[in-house]
DNA sequence: CGAGCGATTGAAAAGACTCAACCACCGTGG
DNA sequence: CCACGGTGGTTGAGTCTTTTCAATCGCTCG
């Protein structure tokens, strides 16, 4: 649990920020936050995996973003004063670090270049929802989850694919039983091999075409 | 086809913006931006509806907003510095102002209130549609139509809900044979009553209901 | 008044979900 | 070291929703 004071900054995906933060170390599972809390800072990932996620009516979770290293976290809805309208929860062990709102406020009003790229960064994750929700709406679940690994080759860096069937489920946005079977077809079909709940991507060409893109 | 000179400015749902616009009109399915063109500024609805839409694989139309009155579209882009991501394009006679890109970047970095409320909106945005893409995921098509004639209900500020089959099915991401049919259950159900192409909300209750709200 | 497009209906097929049972792996405690 | 229990993964069968395709209807605009 380290702490922060203007030394050289915090890193993310938008450059080192210079401001008092403070780390610590998340447990597979632990939640950062809830859906219907109140925001009192962001979270910016070190390392780990942190999955962004909403409850429909009978419970299921829908699975919105996996986040990795150098993505902040729970900034939305600070700007909105209202409270989180989704949940966050480590997927791995992973470090994350907590800036309050006051300081994260005042360095977005006197820092342009942090402004913009959040700004960017906002816009540019409403053009990815349009697109998953179009893919949501006429895909089949066969092509969403060519979509859905597409993303997760990226999260996971190339790196196997390691998520439990659930989770990929509501990533995906289908029954668990449903995407074994899946899984099983892409399995037969050479795109991915198995071992045990790791997935290894084999035919990415395949994946795209399936996906559609 | 107005042209303002900073004099009294603007109005948008931001409040008054106080800089430089010109405003036409568009008849009925006249195109404001098209996917993949580039932003060259933003247009605020000054009188009208316009819906914001995306093209699937196979061409199908998803209609992921209806902009109505005083909304700003066709910002967001403009910040990414990339092409649109989807369309816009009116639904009915409406009366749209321009906005060049210059003047209002220009703004935004002057103006906190503006860039706050530019901010805020954006996360707002991102937050309904992450509840979007749960609803399209989790619910069946009757329970996506009824959650759909909400927003139509606010869209449409309580007048009857003006839209073809075909796009009130791609806004609620189904084909037009299975809204149709599920139009006449509601009529059956006394929920709705249908006067050709115009639907009138008869017991909103119940859509609440059904929407699982 | 006729053409044409949007709206509607019907029937069949496909896709996905549910439920129930079973399996396999993992860590625990004896 | 092994039996046990539990969780997560897998399979099968049946059902229901939704889509697709084809045909018909009926406004509305020239």
């Amino acid at each position: 649990m380290g702490n922060g004071d203007l030394k050289g900054g915090i890193i993310t995906n938008l450059g080192p920020l210079d401001l008092n933060w403070s780390c610590r170390a998340y447990k597979k599972h632990q939640v950062v936050f809830l859906e219907g809390s109140f925001p009192r800072g962001v979270y910016c990932i070190n390392q780990g995996l942190v999955k962004i996620y909403k409850r429909g009516d009978e419970g299921k979770e829908q699975i919105i973003h996996i986040a990795k290293a150098g993505e902040m976290v729970g900034f939305r809805a600070m700007f909105t004063e209202e409270p989180y309208k989704v949940a966050a929860e480590a997927l791995e062990e992973s470090n994350i670090c907590f800036i309050g709102k006051e300081d994260f406020l005042n360095l977005m009003d006197t820092n342009p270049v942090l402004r913009n790229g959040i700004i960017k960064e906002l816009s540019k994750e409403l053009a990815d929802r349009a697109d998953f929700i179009t893919n949501m709406a006429q895909k089949s679940v066969r092509e969403r989850l060519a979509f859905t690994m597409l993303i997760l080759i990226d999260v996971f860096d190339n790196e196997p694919i390691n998520l439990s069937r659930e989770d990929l489920a509501n990533f995906v946005g289908t029954a668990t039983e449903t995407l074994i079977r899946l899984l099983k077809d892409f399995k037969e079909e050479g795109i991915i091999e198995v071992q045990t709940r790791k997935i290894f991507i084999r035919d990415k060409k395949r994946i795209l075409q399936i996906a559609g893109k």
